[in-house]
DNA sequence: CGCCAATACTTAAGACCGTCAAGTAAACAA
DNA sequence: TTGTTTACTTGACGGTCTTAAGTATTGGCG
């Protein structure tokens, strides 16, 4: 009953590997992170900003309230990584746009992630697409709030 | 060209992929925490109670500093839901233990977990073998630090 | 044995993250 | 205009985490 398919795993235990799988990766993002001076957290700001985002627009991505994303933008702004700019249609938004600098410490942080999870290279390309068409399935089920 | 296998994926995307499935996965532990009163980070310390560890050891499965786990545990204790208790071959050792109510309201976030991810029920029975054997082996790589 | 280094844990200070409640300013609608 | 909603900020508070310093115990070594 075993031959070519490997043993059918319980839910609970895919389920701790999922999470093993998670905090793994989380914890190699944070190490990259902290290697440039930022907290994951903010390399995580930094990482939406590939076009300006409105306080706002950054607090639903981050799943957050948005006082808590006045603290991080204005920590990553004194740092020139990210700009605050009025927005011309409503006076009442700030859009926040990374600058040159923002844009090129968040390229070496994921340049080292991509480096510490060559990782992945162990797989094979049919792997890799079977691997990804999974995780594909699963993840508007676990996207959707609770 | 496409006929059975799917498209083979770049490696950002595939790692991107497994950091929303990472983040969906955290969100979903730290809320079915919160909705019993828990950080997430007292949740991840419960988790590991099984058997009694001593501060040293929690230190070291949460990658974090001693004086770190001080805190943590204090707030457990103050609820009761963990005891520290002294070891007899080492004095310098004080082992956590978890107590009946620590048990339990783990037991149940972590019911709620699975309930949650009953996301994972989407996958057949060969799908979830095939998931588990791949992430098994990103495993020790990705947990090897950098 | 007596000394000294290593080990386990705690304490205190300081930064950041995150929430909630309250406040300001602009947009918008009746 | 008046009142409501929306975007953002501020302040207070608790939790997490680090670093540096301090206490107690263990264990090696002369």
């Amino acid at each position: 009953m075993s031959t070519t398919a490997p043993q059918a795993p319980t839910k609970l235990q895919l389920l701790e590997l999922l999470a093993a799988i998670g905090t793994a990766q989380w914890r190699d993002f944070a190490a990259a992170a902290a290697h440039h001076g930022l907290t994951s957290t903010q390399a995580k700001v930094l990482a939406q900003l590939d076009r300006p985002l409105p306080m706002r627009g950054l607090a639903a991505l981050l799943v957050c309230d948005a006082s808590n994303v006045t603290g991080i933008v204005d920590r990553l702004e004194a740092r020139e990584l990210v700009r605050r700019e009025a927005d011309p249609a409503d006076r009442r938004v700030k859009n926040v746009v990374a600058t040159d600098a923002g844009r090129e410490i968040i390229r070496r942080v994921r340049e080292e992630m991509q480096e510490t999870h060559g990782a992945l290279d162990a797989l094979g390309e049919a792997e890799s697409a079977t691997l990804y068409a999974l995780l594909e399935r699963l993840r508007p089920t676990m996207e959707k709030d609770a």
